[in-house]
DNA sequence: GTGGTTCTATGACACATGTCGTAAGATGAG
DNA sequence: CTCATCTTACGACATGTGTCATAGAACCAC
C-alpha cells in the first residue's frame, strides 16, 4: 500500500509529540510536568484527548490512563523533510544539503563524517 | 540584532505564499485564479488581508491592490530547516544529511556534487 | 463503608481560520 | 452625470484550538 502521509502537524501538536517521544508514555500529570507545568491539568488533558481523536496519540485503558505517541518521530521528520524538499527544490536533495553545509560552518570532524556518508552512498551505488 | 525567526506557518499560509512566490504580485482575482479558482473571491480577499495584518504579505496602494509575499522563500525554508534540525538532532547537520542520503538513492552525479560541496566546506574551514 | 484525593468527562469561552454574503465606495462607458 | 461593474470593507457563521472550571466517577486509607 502507499505509505500513508502524515499531515503537516500544528506547532502545538508537535510540541506534544516531542514530549511524548522523549517521555515515552505519560499520565496527564506527568505530561503536564514534562510540558513545563505552565498550563493547567485539564488543558493538557484536553490537548492529549483531542490528539487521540485525531489518531496522533494513543491512550491506554489503565487506571490513570497513559498517553503515548502514535506517530514515529522518524515518520514525522520524514514527512516534513519531504515537504521541504518538494518546496525548495522539487524533490532533489542536493540544493538542500548545499544550503545546510553552506549556511553553517561544520567542524573538521563533521566534514570527515560527511565524507564517510558519501563514501557509503557511493559504495551502495556501485 | 538576533536574526528574526519566522514562525512556523500554517499549511494554508504556506499555500498562499507559494502562490505569491511563483506569481510575484497579484490582484485578488489573479490570486484566486492562481490558487485554483475553487474558492470564492472574498475568501481569497480575507485570507490575503489577514496575512497582511500578520506581516506575511504586502499590499500595494494601487487601484486594484496588488499582493506580494513579504517573506522570502529562502527565509521560510531556512526557518523550517532550523526547526527540523533542532528537533531531529539538536541542531547538528549530520544526522539530517545522513537521513537524506540514506533514505533515497543518489545518482553518481549527485554523489560527485556532494563531494564538491564537502571539499568546499573543508577549504572554508582553513 | 465513608471521606478525601485523584481521574475523567463535559461544558465553556476567547480567538484564529476557512468560507462567504452583502453593503458601500470607486470607476469607466455613454 | 449616471448606471452597471469592479473593488473593498465588514460582518457573519462553522470549526478548530488553547485555556480552564466543575461535576461525576473511581479509588485508597482508615
Amino acid at each position: 500500500m502507499p505509505k500513508k502521509q502524515t499531515p503537516r502537524l500544528l506547532a502545538s501538536e508537535l510540541e506534544v509529540l516531542e514530549m511524548l517521544w522523549t517521555e515515552g508514555s505519560v499520565s496527564i500529570v506527568e505530561g503536564q510536568r514534562a510540558l513545563g507545568g505552565e498550563v493547567g491539568y485539564t488543558t493538557v488533558q484536553t490537548r492529549l484527548n483531542r490528539m487521540v481523536k485525531k489518531g496522533f496519540v494513543k491512550r491506554s485503558r489503565s487506571k490513570p490512563a497513559k498517553y503515548s505517541a502514535a506517530l514515529k518521530r522518524e515518520d514525522v521528520v520524514s514527512g516534513d523533510l519531504n515537504l521541504l524538499l518538494e518546496k525548495v527544490s522539487g524533490g532533489s536533495v542536493l540544493p538542500l544539503v548545499a544550503h545546510l553545509v553552506k549556511d553553517r560552518s561544520l567542524s573538521a570532524t563533521e566534514v570527515q563524517e560527511l565524507r564517510e556518508l558519501i563514501n557509503e552512498a557511493e559504495r551502495k551505488l556501485g
